[in-house]
DNA sequence: GAAAGCTATTCCATAATATGGAAACTTTTA
DNA sequence: TAAAAGTTTCCATATTATGGAATAGCTTTC
């Protein structure tokens, strides 16, 4: 072509993949990441791409109603073949053989154990785990239950909850003090979960049992619902305060990773507040 | 190219719009029609591709996540990307946020499923349920869609259009005859669909599937156009002839929240006739 | 265990097709 | 009404998609 008629390397071979095909996807990701529609030189801009040829990948995506074009105001967004056809993930995904690989990297990079846990009926259900090398480790058998208000993975899925969930689930079942370190007063369970809110991750403090320490972090579905969430736990004696910021962004990340490996995303009122 | 040398009109031109991308757009289309994950050789026959061409695509729409690729058993599926793009579908996002707790409560209240649909192209799109609790229940997976003339929702859509777009639908898509209660002439649809008007709300007796029943009523936009339709859709067993009133008069209120909430208001011209 | 029968990949010469600068057109703004 | 901004069409050019054929990988059959 006539811009780069100079390319010492001769690039990095342009074999293997369909070049047009990736500007249309690069068009389709700016689009459905833009809040309202785009007009055809915001969006040309945005992937990258010369004007004209925007412009006939786009047309071509709307031959199959891949994108809408609104004539009325040249305005271009996502179609509903898209729509249609991204539904079709739906009956494929499955929250534990997603999050599998994922907990594992988590449990060999941090070396404690890994769980997974959902909401039911007021309480936290473990789901899986990965359990780490270590003789001394905090284990919970998939199927077994907690009440959230006492546990990592509880919290973490407390914290994802609206004010008025987490009234309603701190109604049904009371504050009932388990350790010496159990937040029995809704108050400073507020306080804590406001806490976990802004780190992004919940602290669990010997809440629950003595000696085991726990952090824990939230997992969001499409809508921005809370999901499930990921927690590692072990001994007070290796789970230190200085190693819980790291440990924290860990569990946060790989929580992260999870959701949008499930296709997730974050609900923006829980983001909201500074 | 050598396999029709002989194109005797020159082809219809093949300008403005781009091949590549149009195949990767069918495979893509099969790809979310099929049920379970395709190989590569099903998958290029159903889209009429060569082995070759499809294999290149696919590797470059695995890149950007939007098909994934089990290497374990060569099986490729739709992948995540799609469904968070697809999922920016703006009607569905704007609609969905005011429509959410209606369709909770309605669910809550009435204890049966809640769907959401759109028409497109002369059908129903589900856009989002609110499935009840009850372990018995008629589900419809947003993105999936049904004929307008069968189903609640689409009865509702077409009891909101004007009398030209009924008679365009029902001459774009036939009225097959899908159960023994299918309204299969357009006499008595038309009649149907007058008494749906009167009473606000469509009633679906079967006609799609056995045993299922379902109510419904149209949603408008503020230039009084239907927008949407909402429905209540359950088993016979539960959604008796006595409930039907009642059901109604739930999913009527229900749509008329929404529309107001939305901004919207009911087009004159299908309320004139007594 | 070799052979047959698959399907999935890679290769590559070929020309069909995507490309984007420039120009024409349309709508909005000053 | 002129100018500006954005959209759409045109078209010569060579980059890039193409698919037949060959190869590799894998499973089944005798």
């Amino acid at each position: 072509m006539r811009r780069k008629s100079k390319s010492v390397k001769a690039s990095p071979a342009g074999t293997g993949y369909v070049k047009s095909l990736d500007k249309a996807l690069a068009l389709l990701e700016r689009l459905g990441e833009a809040d309202n529609a785009l007009t055809l030189s915001d969006l040309a801009q945005r992937a990258g791409l010369p004007l004209p040829t925007a412009h006939r990948l786009l047309r071509t995506l709307e031959r199959r109603r891949f994108v809408h074009f609104d004539a009325a105001q040249t305005l271009w967004s996502i179609g509903v073949k898209t729509f249609i056809v991204g539904n079709a993930f739906l009956p494929r995904r499955n929250l534990i053989r997603q999050a599998f690989p994922i907990m594992r990297d988590l449990m060999e990079r941090s070396g404690e154990t890994t769980n997974l846990a959902v909401e039911f009926d007021g309480e936290a259900v473990f789901l899986a785990h990965v359990e780490c090398r270590d003789m001394m480790r905090a284990s919970s058998r998939p199927g077994s239950h907690v009440a959230l208000y006492c546990s990592g993975v509880g919290k973490a899925l407390l914290s994802a909850m609206l004010d008025e969930e987490v009234t309603h689930v701190l109604h049904q079942h009371g504050l009932e003090r388990i350790t010496s370190n159990t937040i029995d007063s809704p108050e400073r369970m507020r306080a804590d979960l406001a806490e976990s809110r802004l780190r992004g991750y919940a602290v669990e403090e010997e809440e629950h049992a003595l000696g085991v320490r726990c952090v824990a972090a939230p997992i969001f579905d499409e809508s921005g619902q809370v999901l499930a969430a990921i927690s590692l736990s072990g001994p007070t004696a290796r789970i230190t305060d200085d190693r819980v910021p790291l440990l924290g962004a860990w569990v946060t990340r790989a929580a992260r990773l999870i959701t949008a490996e499930f296709g997730g995303q974050v609900d923006e009122r829980l983001l909201a507040e500074p």
